[in-house]
DNA sequence: CCATTCATTTCGAGT
DNA sequence: ACTCGAAGTGAATGG
């Protein structure tokens, strides 16, 4: 890892053009060749960037450049025909350490768990329901989670952490789907998610999906005796 | 602007929790209280951050404590209840620059500018068309392009840089609705993109709902004599 | 390796 | 402030 500190300018071609003036920056160079551009602001996104793999060349400028600059960096990708060029004006700092390989990131509670926890509270949902399966599949893709009711039917649920238009759609043509299967019919759905924006709560009022907003941290803790009737 | 290379153990705990092993790693503080968390790896995301408002709290662990932690870095939210929490066991490097604001990234090339391009060339969507409008108003949303055609009825573009299933979703909603307005039916549709993506494709057949790969760089540099009759 | 889906998505525009 | 759609989306997972 190199970390350099400099007045720069950016030019990115690619995907897209992109240009950034000339200012100081945060310049970073990782093990694999990936090069970031950040600024004081914004969010964890480089203003800049240019991603592994790909391969740094830097051209010192002796004779310095009729801008100013005294070095150019080019940096190009492997397979892409990307490119992102930095010009370099004055270095502030320039630190370089070897992070070495980082153990990684463990997670907790994405959609998978909640999806885990839903099918393990059939409750949460609503009331006399059976597990079926999760990941129930159909020939457009798995539906999340399906569960028998008690008056044969069934209730097939989409889980996203947050739900909008998408997961009513989605979830839709599932029930169309799942609608014709005369061992499952009539099937309702559902729509879980831990917030549920208006929009999807309308559209799905529309089309007779119901809509339940899951407490993640009180199911990780519950202990319901309805789910827990064998 | 300050920049931290220290050997440090990290957990965050908000929307999930995630955890990181001590280990080497770049701390990254933005002006805005922002802290960054980044490997030698991965992509230009950090392992972990907690974006602006926020703020950071530094406390010196004089007595080191049991796991040999010198510092404990509490990084807070404003809003939310997002925590980030960094025990820092050595430190490598520290260096404090002030960056400035940024004048910004200017970028070139985006869905705008595939949406003008074909408003310009409507011979690239099919034979016979006449602009009517971009950005044509309906109740649920602009339509990107309104042409319409030699028999008097009007074609609804709907531009994306990546066509998928979402794209078929949302013109096959402006097409009902455009559909009811007799000064304008019969509106076909058609997906334009850059690519398109094979389930895009189907569903799109299904609905009768035409599929245009558009070349951004052959468009650009042409000058069709057919979008030229005048 | 391709395709789909998720993401602590982030980011910007428009209302 | 909120909503919605785009992104140089990136990353993981399943076929």
């Amino acid at each position: 890892m190199r970390i350099v500190v400099a007045r720069c300018s950016v030019v990115y071609t690619g995907r897209l053009d992109a240009r950034l003036a000339e200012a100081r920056r945060l310049l970073m160079i990782k093990a694999d060749g990936s090069v970031l551009v950040h600024s004081e602001g914004g969010s964890y996104k480089p203003l800049n960037w240019l991603s592994s793999p790909c391969k740094l060349v830097v051209t010192p400028l002796r004779a310095p450049a009729a801008d100013g600059a005294v070095e150019r960096w080019t940096v190009t990708a492997g397979k892409t025909d990307d490119v992102l060029e930095i010009r370099i004006y004055e270095i502030d700092s320039d630190v370089s350490i070897d992070l070495g390989v980082d153990p990684g990131l463990v997670k907790d509670g994405v959609e998978a768990h909640l999806q885990r926890l839903l099918a393990e509270h059939p409750s949460a949902v609503g009331g006399g329901l059976d597990l079926v399966r999760r990941e129930h599949p159909t020939a457009i893709g798995p539906v999340d989670i399906l569960f028998r009711d008690t008056a044969g039917g069934h209730v097939a649920v989409e889980v996203k952490r947050r739900g909008d238009i998408d997961g009513v759609e989605q979830l839709t043509r599932y029930l169309h789907l799942l609608n014709r299967d005369p061992l499952l019919a009539p099937v309702r759905g559902v729509l879980a998610a831990q917030e549920i924006k208006p929009q999807a709560r309308t559209l799905a009022g529309d089309r007779g999906i119901g809509c339940v907003v899951v407490d993640y941290v009180g199911l990780c803790g519950r202990d319901d005796p309805s789910d827990r009737l064998f």
